[in-house]
DNA sequence: ATTGACTCCCAAAACGTTTTGGGTTATTAT
DNA sequence: ATAATAACCCAAAACGTTTTGGGAGTCAAT
C-alpha cells in the first residue's frame, strides 16, 4: 500500500539506485532528473520506510532512558520536568526517544543490556548517578555511547551536566545560619545518590564555616517522596528539642514537611523555617512559597540530550562537561515577609 | 561485531531457515537440532536485530503517544501518572512507547501524521480527548488502530476508557450541598476538553437536582494549572460576596486555589471548602488534605495500553469501551474534622 | 516397485533502503 | 583517430531477519 522507492523509480523509468540518490542530492544525478524524482515523490506522497533505512544505515536515531523510579508510578516533577526536555530537544533534532521505568538493581541493568545489545538505541541519558554506578560501568565497559545529568565517583571519563549541589547546600546553610537559626536537621535522601551524597557534604560543610557542627542526630534519612516528608518531619517535629529549621534534600520533601508542620499547627516561615532543593513549579505556588535552591531540569534535559546526540554523530562538543553554579530562591518558608 | 543468525548457522553447520526456524520452536525442526542452535544461540549471546526483524515484520512493536501540554514543560502528574501507566504495561507486553509533546495545533496533527505515514508507530494512545477532535478523526479516517483515555463527541467508534466524570461532579455537588454551602463557584477548565465539559455539566446537574441554579457568574475559566487556580481563586475571593465553597475541575488547580485561600488569611475546611478532580498523589499530602474525586490514572494508563495492544494484533477484546464509576474521597478541605 | 506419509532441512525471495563498483555516452584534448 | 575526461546512470550487494515453496530421505502400506 504505500509508495516505495521502487514504485517512484518505475513511474519515472529510473532505477531505485537513481531515485534514492536524487532524493539525498548526489551530484552523480542530473539537475533534471532530480526534478522529474522530486515532483514524483511529492505528488505519490512517498515517506521513507524507516525501518528499512535503519536496518541499512545501521543506527536507530532514537535515544534510550530509563528513570530510575520507585515503584512503578512516579508523580516526583523531577522526572517530568527532565523528561519533557529530554524529549522536545530530541524530536528537534530528529530522534526518537524511547523511556522505561525500572527502580534501581538488576532489572534495571537488564533494560540497558537489551536495548543496547538488540541494537535499539543508539545511546542513553542517565539520570540520578549513583556514587558505584554499575549503569555506567557497563556503558562504559561496552564502549557504548552515554550523557548523564550527574558525576559519579568510579573512573569512566563520559560527558555530563551536572549542578554544583554542594555549593548550593552551602549556601542555603549559610542563609539560614543569618537568619540566627542553629537547631537544624538535614532531611536527608540516601547516600548512594550522587547528588545526595554531595548536598549533604555541603550543607555539612556551609555550617562549619560558620563554626556550627553538625550532629549525626540532626540527619535523618528520607526516600524524596513528598509522603515520606511529611513522615520524617512529622518525627523530627515531635523531639523533645524540635529543630527550628528543616532543611530538605529536595522540593517534594519539603512540601511534605511543610503539610507536617501546619498538621502540628505550626506556622512556617514563623514556627519553623523549611528549605528544599530544585526549583520545581510546585515549589512557587506552594503555602506557604517554598525557599528553594534553582535547578534547571528541563534546560538540563535538553543539553544532556544534544551532547548525547553529538557523540553519537562523532561531532565535537565544546565543553565535555559542564556544572551549572545554583541560586539560592528566597521565598517565605523562612520568614522574612 | 553482532553475532547474526548466519554466524550461529556456520557454527552448527546448518541454514539461516533452520536456526531462524529453530529458535522460533517450529516442528519442522528436529529436537535434536533445536537443541543444538539454541545451546550455540546461547553461548554466542545472540539477539536478535530488531530493526531487521520490524522490516521483515512490516511493523514497529512501537506504540505512540503525543501529550497535549501546553508550553514544552510540563508539571501536570496527570501526564507523568499516565504516562507511567502506560509505559509500563507496554514494557510488559513486549512493546516499545515512543513519546511526544505538543500542545493541540496544526502542529500535534503533524506529529500524527509523521508517525503514522512513516511506519513508526503501529497504534496511537489519546490523552485528553476533546469534544470535536482533529486527531481522533484524522486516525480514524486512515483506519490506524488507536484507543483513547476519554470519550469524543465525532461518529467514529473506536476503543476506549473513561471516568464517569459527570458522575463524579454530582457526587460532589451532592456533598457540598449536604454540608449546607449555598455560594459554590466552578472552577472550570475549557468547555473543548470532553472532560471539562462532563463535569461542568455534572455540577451544574447535582446542583440542579438540589433545587439550585448554576448562574454563569459562577463559572470560572482556567487552564489547569496550579498557577491560574491560584490566580483565579484570587479574584473570586476578592468578590464582594466571595464564595463558601470553590469547586475546581482538577486538583492542580484545588492546591493552587488552597494557596491563594491562605494567602488571604482564609482557613481551608472552615473558612472556604476547596474541592479537587483527580485524587493525584499531591493531594493527599496537600495541607490540609484534599477533597477529591478519585480517578485511577495509572490504571487507566495500562488498560487503554492493553486495549491498544489487542486492538493491533487483531485480538477481540471483552468491551471494547468502559466506563469507570468514580468515587468520592472526603478529606479535610471541606471541613468536617 | 510404487505410493503416500512423515520428518527434517534449505535455497531463494522478500521487506525497503543505501552503497559499491562499475558502465555508457558525449565531449574535449591530443 | 585516439585517448582522456566528464556527466549521468544502474545492477547488484548489503543490512539481518522471516516466509515461501519445495527437496531429500526414510519408512510403511499397497
Amino acid at each position: 500500500m504505500p509508495v516505495t522507492l521502487k514504485d517512484i523509480a518505475e513511474k519515472v523509468g529510473k532505477s531505485v539506485t537513481t531515485v534514492s540518490r536524487a532524493l539525498y542530492d548526489y551530484d552523480d544525478v542530473s539537475s533534471k532528473t532530480k526534478e522529474l524524482v522530486r515532483r514524483a515523490a511529492e505528488e505519490m506522497g512517498y515517506i521513507p520506510n524507516i525501518m528499512a533505512q535503519r536496518l541499512q544505515k545501521q543506527r536507530t536515531d532514537t535515544i534510550g532512558l530509563v528513570l530510575p523510579t520507585f515503584g512503578p508510578r512516579f508523580s516526583d516533577p523531577f522526572f517530568s520536568e527532565f523528561l519533557a526536555g529530554i524529549g522536545n530537544k530530541a524530536a528537534k533534532l530528529g530522534y526518537d526517544l524511547l523511556v522505561a521505568t525500572q527502580p534501581p538493581g538488576e532489572q534495571e541493568l537488564e533494560a540497558y543490556r537489551r536495548n543496547v545489545q538488540g541494537y535499539r538505541v543508539d545511546g542513553f541519558i542517565i539520570v540520578r548517578t549513583r556514587c558505584q554506578d554499575p549503569r555506567i560501568e557497563y556503558l562504559c565497559k561496552n564502549n557504548f555511547p552515554f550523557t548523564a545529568f550527574g558525576r559519579t565517583e568510579s573512573a569512566c571519563e563520559y560527558p555530563w551536566v551536572d549542578e554544583d549541589s554542594e555549593q548550593g547546600m552551602r549556601l542555603m546553610a549559610h542563609h539560614l545560619i543569618n537568619l540566627g537559626h542553629r537547631n537544624i536537621t538535614f532531611l536527608a535522601a540516601p547516600d548512594y545518590l550522587m547528588f545526595a551524597h554531595h548536598r549533604l557534604i555541603g550543607f555539612r560543610k556551609g555550617l562549619e564555616e560558620k563554626g556550627i557542627h553538625l550532629d549525626d542526630s540532626m540527619i535523618v534519612n528520607g526516600d524524596l517522596t513528598q509522603r515520606d516528608g511529611f513522615k520524617q518531619a512529622t518525627l523530627l517535629l515531635e523531639r523533645p528539642n524540635p529543630p527550628s529549621a528543616i532543611v530538605a534534600c529536595n522540593d517534594l520533601m519539603a512540601l511534605g514537611a511543610i503539610s507536617a508542620a501546619q498538621t502540628k499547627g505550626l506556622t512556617v516561615g514563623k514556627d519553623v523555617a523549611i528549605t528544599g532543593f530544585d526549583n520545581i513549579p510546585l515549589a512557587e505556588h506552594s503555602h506557604p512559597p517554598l525557599t528553594t535552591i534553582h535547578q534547571p531540569i528541563y534546560q538540563i534535559g535538553g543539553m544532556v540530550c544534544e551532547m548525547l546526540i553529538k557523540l553519537i554523530k562523532g561531532e565535537r562538543m565544546d565543553p565535555r562537561t559542564v556544572i551549572l553554579e545554583p541560586t539560592l530562591v528566597i521565598r517565605e518558608t523562612c520568614g522574612g515577609k
